[in-house]
DNA sequence: TTTAGGATTGAACGCCGTTCAAGTATGCTG
DNA sequence: CAGCATACTTGAACGGCGTTCAATCCTAAA
C-alpha cells in the first residue's frame, strides 16, 4: 500500500506484460522476467507470493485498460456494446491476453469495479439485480470465449491446410475463421443483446 | 489406422483422461501417464508427436462424449439447446475439461463433425450459411467460456471470503456464483437463442 | 530360425517454479 | 552521525517438467 511498494509491485507487472507481449505465455518465466528487470528470478517472490498471483496482477492490468477513459454516457446497450468492444481489444493487444484473464480468477481493482460498472448498467436499465448478474456473467464469458479463440486462431496454422474432406460444410467452416473477427464478435453480441432486449421489454410489461 | 496402432493410441488417450480426473490438468504429467500406463515416459512419444497432440486427442474424445447418443429429432433450438446442455456437461465431467478443450485448437473426427452438424441444424433452419457458421461460433465460445469459469471457480476459494468493501452489488455478484450453474448456463444460451430466433423470423420476411 | 521393423528403455539435456540462508541497501530513531 | 530494524536481493540449490535418442527388446512375417 504504501508509494514505494506499490510502485515496484507495479514494476514487476509492467515487466511482465512487456515480456508477455515478447514471448507469449509459455515465454513467461520468472527468470527470463528477471533479466528484464535487472533482478535474480528469487527476488520476484518478495512482491508476489507465487506466479499466479503475478498472473492475477496482469490480468487486473489488462483489465483495466479497457475501463480507462470511462464509459460515455448513453444507452445501456450501447455502453454494453462499447464496454465489450473494448475488453476484446485490450485482451487482443497482448499476446495470449485473453487466456491471461482466462486463466486467473481473482478479485482485484479493475476486475471488481468492471463487474459493479456493468451490473450498475443493467439495473439501471430495469433489470432486477440478480438476472442483471446473470447477462452479465454470459457477456463476459461469450467475450472471454470468443478472444481466446481468436488469439489461438493466430498462431495455429489455418484452418483448411489438412487434407480433410472438402464438404461444403467444411468450406463454410473455414470460411467464418477467415472472416473479419471484429465484425463476427459484434454480430454474436448482437445476438446477444437482442435476447436482454426483448427480456427487458417482457419484464416491463 | 491400422486396428493394433489405433488401439494403442487409444488406451494413451484412456489412460491421460484418467490421469485428468484424479490429478488435473497440472497434474496430467507424462511420467505420470506413463507409470499409470506401465511404460517409460518417452514411449507415449512413439504415439503422439508431442503433449499437445495429446492433449488434442484428449479433447476430441471429450467432444465426442457430447455427440454420442445422435440427437434426437426436433426443432433447430430444441436441437441446439440439447447440443449446448451435453457440451457443457461433457466439459465438466472431466476435471479441467473446458481447459483442455479450449486449449487445443485441432480439426479431429468429432470436433469436425460436431461443427458440420450444427452448421447443418442452422441452414436447415434457414440460416444462410455464412451466419450460420457465425452463429454456431459463438455460441461454442459461450458454452467454452462458461465451462471454463465454472470449472475454475469449482477449485478457487469462495468468492466473497476477502476482507472487500460490502456493497449491495458485490453482495449480488457473490450470490450469481453461488446461484446454480445449469440454470445460470441455460439462461444465457435463452437470450442467445432469443437473438438467434430474431434474426431468423427477419431472414424470412 | 532368421530378420525387419514396431515399440520401449534408460539416461541424459535444458528449463521450469520455488525456497532459503546469507548478504546488502535503505531509511528511521535517538 | 551512529545504530539498527526492516526492506530487498543474491546465489545456489531442489525436485520436477517436456523432450530426445542410441541402444534394446519384442513380435510377426518369411
Amino acid at each position: 500500500m504504501l508509494p514505494g511498494m506499490q510502485l515496484k509491485r507495479a514494476d514487476v507487472v509492467a515487466g511482465a506484460i512487456a515480456l508477455l507481449d515478447d514471448d507469449g505465455l509459455d515465454g513467461l518465466t520468472m527468470r527470463k522476467l528477471g533479466a528484464r528487470l535487472g533482478v535474480q528470478a528469487g527476488a520476484i517472490y518478495w512482491h508476489f507470493k507465487d506466479k499466479e498471483a503475478l498472473l492475477g496482477a496482469m490480468a487486473d492490468r489488462i483489465i483495466g485498460e479497457a475501463l480507462d477513459p470511462p464509459l460515455a454516457p448513453g444507452t445501456w446497450d450501447a455502453q454494453l456494446t462499447e464496454y465489450a468492444m473494448r475488453a476484446r481489444r485490450a485482451f487482443l493487444a497482448h499476446r495470449d491476453g485473453a487466456r491471461v484473464v482466462s486463466g486467473t480468477y481473482v478479485q482485484e481493482q479493475n476486475t471488481v469495479y468492471a463487474g459493479e460498472m456493468g451490473v450498475r448498467l443493467l439495473t439501471d436499465a430495469g433489470f432486477p439485480l440478480d438476472r442483471a448478474g446473470w447477462v452479465l456473467f454470459a457477456l463476459e464469458y461469450y467475450i472471454l470465449g470468443h478472444t481466446i479463440e481468436e488469439q489461438a486462431q493466430q498462431q495455429a496454422g489455418d484452418w483448411e491446410d489438412r487434407g480433410i474432406e472438402d464438404t461444403e460444410l467444411l468450406r463454410a467452416m473455414s470460411d467464418v475463421v477467415r472472416s473479419d473477427p471484429e465484425e463476427r464478435f459484434a454480430y454474436g453480441l448482437e445476438l446477444f443483446l437482442d435476447g436482454v432486449r426483448l427480456r427487458l421489454k417482457q419484464a416491463r410489461s
